[in-house]
RNA sequence: GCCGAAGUGGCGGAAUGGCAGACGCGGCGGUCUCAAAAACCGUUGAGGGAGACCUCGUGCGGGUUCGACUCCCGCCUUCGGCACCA
């Protein structure tokens, strides 16, 4: 029977078979170990999805299938990240309802993951706009505002003027707002915020416990930005009032010749001499009507001010000039620092511009005569009274003494982490569930009072002055105290996406429940998540505070883990040939850019020498997009699968490759070949062979169960390509095998019984249709993953590897058990190796059994 | 500047310190065909040789080792992230 792949007639059927037989559905068997896999849930775009999402979402299924059929009981939901900005941006640019456009989009995302069989458990679907999901988000901040975790604030928070809303530090990329790029403004508002520094500490330490990639690790902890430094006084000269400054480098305080404060610092109004009032007044105007992104370049010239005070240096006693200047942050440390011209980069170039003395107190170890500013801290204090001869680090110790014995100062740790701004000023979000009384003040809604609903309004557009749309509802500000009964208002800020991302995954392990928002037994069967997979832009964010909302549930006895998220993969992005021209005299390129970008249709009509393509992701703006039914049509959706596998390793980023796709459907075409040609000889009964074997079969079946071994372990590592291509290697051999040994062969029957099993995680609807092709019954996501026999890994004959000096001479084939000595004298006897020592002497002979012997030989 | 990842044929990539280039794409030659496509068979790192074979070869320079793509030291390049955080 002569069979081909054939996408257009199996992959929808088996589809099709899947869901009337509730295929996926999660099985809670007892006895079975769980595997939670889960992919980052998507917020819905209008764009759709391309075959570049696809690099998620398959991996995450061939792990899933593949464990399924090892026995564990799996749990592979999907869901819909269907609140915040982006959804919000987009229903108003298209002057549509957030709610049916969010609907209508995951309608088309969950048809598009359809057509290539991924298995979801839809019946655990959620979407995060959804009041029986939102109402357990609310939940959720309550809990944390009974605990102190979340607290509203005054704030010079991060304002996006053309969103009309404040973003969290997060959500600021370089001074601008990461939706639209629109440079930030500070602005003083009331704002709501978690508290997760409080957590940084743990934030960092834990994520010793993680498997995840090292450099989302580092990125993390590099946010969280922990400093080890100390915290000390400067008296001002002739005043009661004192600076605080925080170093991470108290080793190199002899050297301080200057204190800086920030224009915001509090202290400047109350120290600045009066000859020197206008001259600050002016510049602390000039610093605060830069935006972040000007005040935060790094080339920007030193600016700033001397403010007419002293500060006295607490080791010297000397007086030392004190500036206003920008370069130093309100928002960090103490807002105040202690300058050390010579070894510090930034104080230099302030110093030698403001021609302030610049005093080395630190030599290099080697004492050779360096440029300064001298920053290392491989060095030793110069300079520096009885601390003078100590390495840095001992100084660090001794000088943070000194000061605590005084009670001028003391050791300190700080964190570049801020509290997690989460109100928003706009309409697509869940309310804040909280209720401002002028006689109670700030009260929670009760629990049995959620959701607050968001109202269902026909213009949702921003509001004015800081304001959210919602406060111009009266119906749903207007409200009485929970606590009072009195009259009172609403809050009228919504929580920012990233709230629903913090626990969605708790949701899929129990996610129809009214009663809480999930069962405990069930989070605690499923949790945490065994494998998370998703792109390498949520390093900070999402990944962030979903461990912060987890460690304070668990601190609150509702959790028992600490980590929500064992396993982490990244997987790599897919690019797309894009097509660009290069621009006339009169057209401009904004930075960054190389070209003017091209739809296909133009590309193909200008002359090819105009023309220059690049690699770019795929986007619906750049016009380079392939969907998920474009190619599950053109080529299938097994080989779609089969190919983003197998193209690169999963973390690498991979080049959409069409005579590549073309290969994969090749290799399909060859697995059918090879089960049709032998469905005549086929033995379904293989199992109860007579044992009598030939070398062929002895060699097909060490090939078979090597190959069982590889793919099962590459697919619990994540190393889809070299599983893929092991398979292409057992199909080879079996070919081989079919065409030397006509008629039927036990070996043969239980390889091509393997193979199809080994592929199914990879390429379901082959698999299912070859196995039915077989004549079995039912799919193969329930047959059991095959198992590597020891035995048959084992060889009785080996082949050795001979060496003159490590270049190869020779092989020689030996029985498996040989001796070394034996080894040696086989090894010696090759020919080739008779010629590569003539004229030579033997000093030392290099015996490693099973593998290699070298000679090595003058 | 700091942190992270990576540099291997024409291309994507493979290799517990042990035969570099598995597997695939592309190319070349052939079979089939009136022809083309598809499919199949062979071949394909570079240089040399009629040939069996020989020499070189994993970004660069050193080192460790019987043996290095792999480990160590010093550079270069590319990509990603952070960046006036004291």
């Amino acid at each position: 029977m002569s069979l081909r792949y054939e996408p257009a007639e199996i992959e929808q059927k088996w589809r099709d078979r899947w869901a009337d037989a509730d295929l996926f559905k999660t099985l809670e068997e007892p006895g079975r170990p769980k595997f939670n896999g889960l992919p980052f849930f998507p917020y819905p775009s209008g764009a759709g999805l391309s075959v570049g999402h696809l690099r998620n979402y398959i991996p995450t299924d061939v792990i899933c299938r593949a464990k399924r059929m090892q026995g564990h009981n799996v749990l592979h939901a999907m869901g819909w990240d269907a609140f915040g900005l982006p959804a919000e941006m987009e229903a108003i640019n298209k002057k549509r309802n957030p709610r049916g456009m969010v609907k209508e989009y995951a309608e088309t995302y969950k048809r598009q993951l359809s057509y290539v069989g991924v298995s979801y458990d839809w019946s655990r679907e959620v979407n995060s706009s959804d009041p029986e999901f939102y109402k357990w988000t609310q939940w959720i901040f309550l809990l944390l505002f009974e605990k102190g975790l979340a607290y509203q604030g005054d704030y010079p928070a991060n304002w996006c003027p053309k969103d009309k809303t404040v973003l969290a530090n997060e959500e600021v990329e370089g001074g601008l707002c990461w939706r639209c790029g629109t440079p930030v403004e500070k602005k003083m508002l009331k704002q709501w915020f978690f508290k997760i520094t409080d957590y940084a500490q743990r934030l960092i330490d834990d994520l010793e416990a993680v498997n995840w990639p090292e450099g989302i690790k580092t990125q993390q902890r590099n946010w969280i930005g922990r400093s080890d430094g100390s915290e000390f006084y400067w008296k001002i000269d002739g005043s009661d009032h004192s600076i605080k400054v925080f170093t991470t480098r108290i080793d190199t305080v002899y050297g301080s010749t200057f204190c800086v404060l920030s224009p915001e610092h509090p202290l400047v109004e109350q120290i600045t001499t009066a000859d020197k009032r206008a001259e600050v007044a002016a510049y602390k105007a000039t610093a605060s009507a830069l935006s972040d992104q000007d005040r935060l370049a790094t080339t920007r010239e030193k600016t700033g001010v001397f403010i007419g005070a002293f500060a006295v240096h607490p080791f010297s006693g000397e007086n030392t000039p004190v500036y206003v200047a920008d370069y130093v942050l309100m928002g960090y440390g103490t807002g105040a620092i202690m300058a050390v011209p010579a070894h510090d980069t930034r104080d230099f170039e302030f110093a030698e511009k403001f021609g302030i003395q610049i005093r080395q107190v630190i030599e290099p170890a080697d004492g050779s005569i360096e440029e300064l500013p001298f920053v290392s801290e491989e060095g030793r204090l110069i300079n520096s009274a009885e601390f003078s001869g100590l390495s840095c680090e001992d100084a660090q110790d001794q000088m943070t003494q000194w000061v605590e014995a005084r009670g001028t100062g003391k050791g300190k740790v700080n964190y570049r982490l801020r509290d997690w701004l989460i109100s928003r000023q706009r309409y697509w979000g869940a309310p804040i569930p909280i209720v401002h009384c002028d006689k109670c003040g700030v009260v929670p809604v009760p629990e049995s009072q959620l959701p607050v609903l968001l109202p269902d309004v026909e213009s949702y557009e921003p509001g004015h002055n800081g304001e959210s749309p919602l406060a111009d509802i009266a119906d749903f500000v207007n409200t009485t105290c929970p606590s009072c009964g009195g009259d009172a208002k609403r809050e009228t800020d919504t929580m920012g996406g990233f709230a629903c991302s913090s626990w969605y995954f708790l949701r899929f392990c129990d996610p129809h429940n009214n009663e809480e928002a999930f069962a405990r037994d069930k989070v605690g069967y499923w949790m945490p998540i065994d494998c998370y997979v998703g792109g390498a832009e949520h390093a900070v964010m999402h990944l962030l505070y979903a461990r912060f909302w987890t460690k304070a549930l668990h601190d609150m006895g509702i959790l028992d883990f600490v980590e929500p998220f064992a396993v982490l993969k990244n997987q790599g992005m897919l690019l797309a040939p894009t097509p660009f021209r290069n621009p006339n005299e009169n057209e401009t390129l904004r930075v960054g850019e190389a070209g003017i970008m091209l739809s296909y249709e133009e590309a193909a009509q200008m002359p090819k020498d105009q023309v220059f393509w690049r690699w770019e992701k795929m986007s619906k703006s750049k016009g380079n997009v392939v969907t998920p039914e474009d190619a599950a049509m053109r080529y299938g959706a097994d080989a779609i699968r089969i190919y983003e596998l197998f193209e690169a390793p999963f973390e690498q980023t991979i080049q959409w490759t069409e005579e590549r796709v073309q290969g994969a459907v090749r290799f399909l075409n060859r697995v059918f070949r090879l089960v049709g040609d032998h469905i005549p000889n086929y033995n379904a009964d293989w199992r109860s062979s007579n044992g009598e074997i030939t070398d062929d079969e002895r060699d097909l079946r060490h090939k078979l169960h090597h190959t069982i071994a590889k793919v099962t372990d590459d697919i619990a590592e994540f190393s889809f390509n070299t599983a893929v291509a092991s398979l292409m290697e057992l199909t080879n051999e079996m070919s081989d095998f079919a065409k030397k040994n006509k008629g039927g062969s036990n070996a043969l029957d239980e390889a091509i019984d393997t193979l199809i099993l080994l592929l199914a995680p990879l390429a379901p609807h082959s698999a299912d249709e070859l196995w039915s092709k077989l004549g079995k019954a039912g799919f193969t996501l329930n047959e059991k993953w095959p198992q590597a026999d020891p035995a048959m890994l084992v060889r009785n004959e080996v082949q050795i590897v001979v060496q003159v000096n490590g270049k190869l001479r020779g092989h020689i084939l030996v029985p498996a058990d040989m001796e070394k000595l034996e080894l040696e004298r086989a090894a010696l006897d090759c020919e080739k190796v008779h010629s590569a020592l003539e004229g030579k002497t033997i000093r030392k002979i290099i015996v490693v059994p099973g593998r290699i012997v070298n000679i090595v030989a003058n």
